[in-house]
DNA sequence: GACCAGGCACATC
DNA sequence: GATGTGCATGGT
């Protein structure tokens, strides 16, 4: 049999993952996430930091705060041109300035400048709305759901697609939704562990697991596969 | 100077 | 439905 064996479905429980938890946990120490200031901050961030590294984010947010512009009402008041300015070291600018206004529309029109209105609604029904407004991805709007409103739904991402594919969790084609699910259905239903287990693997993520380099020292070592062979 | 960073929408086949 | 491309700054 050609390839590598992928443990999806078969002999992979739940103390795996709770394991591997632990381990990063006892390495890297609780996240701590979001970073940032209150949902609307969040949400903001949610968006800017797509493809983006955190720290061009925080320059963008920074500055937003310093225009006096974060808040539903301002930032709908503002212009797109003005906000493209205002958030250019994020990158993307252009594109992010038009997804912003996009999401804060929606927000005004549905609860004016009460954000914590339009993420109270029910958890499938706030994730629809989300992923109908362009601009917000399955990424985004589960940032959004877990860490703005505080609803349980596991966020994934591009390191928790490379750590998982590595140790041989899931498989090459795997989607979004199919590692969601395998997440979601291996942890206790915590929002508070589905938080921190997300900024943990990110943690790996920016620490080891990199793309195109081994990862020597990972605290996921042997979880339960060495990602020691294999194409990378 | 190449590579990378907490994606997403859209065009094309 | 799968694959490719544009978007852009800033750190390593």
């Amino acid at each position: 049999m050609a390839g590598p064996q992928y443990s999806l479905g078969m002999s992979v429980t739940s103390k795996t993952f709770l394991d591997m938890y632990q381990a990063m946990l006892a390495r890297f120490g609780h996240q701590g996430w979001w970073p940032g200031d209150g949902a609307l901050e969040i949400c903001v961030g949610a968006i800017l930091t797509q493809n983006t590294n955190w720290t061009n984010v925080q320059r963008a947010i920074a500055n937003l705060k310093g225009a006096a512009i974060m808040s539903v009402n301002a930032l709908h008041a503002a212009g797109r041109e003005k906000l493209a300015e205002l958030i250019r070291p994020a990158g993307y600018y252009n594109v992010k300035a038009a997804r912003l206004l996009h999401f804060i529309a929606a927000v005004h029109e549905r609860n004016g400048d009460d954000i914590e209105a339009f993420l109270s609604r029910p958890i499938d029904a706030l994730r629809e709305e989300l992923l109908s407004i362009s601009g917000i991805g399955r990424e985004t709007a589960d940032s959004m759901i877990l860490y703005a409103a505080g609803k349980p739904t596991f966020v994934v991402d591009t390191y928790t697609y490379r750590i998982l594919l590595r140790h041989r969790l899931i498989a090459p084609e795997d989607d979004y939704e199919t590692i969601k699910e395998l997440m979601e259905s291996h942890l206790p239903l915590d929002v508070e562990l589905w938080k921190d287990y997300h900024a943990q693997l990110v943690a790996v993520g920016k620490h080891f697991c990199r793309p195109a380099a081994r990862c020597p020292g990972c605290p996921l070592e042997g979880f339960p596969h060495d990602p020691t062979s294999g194409d990378w």
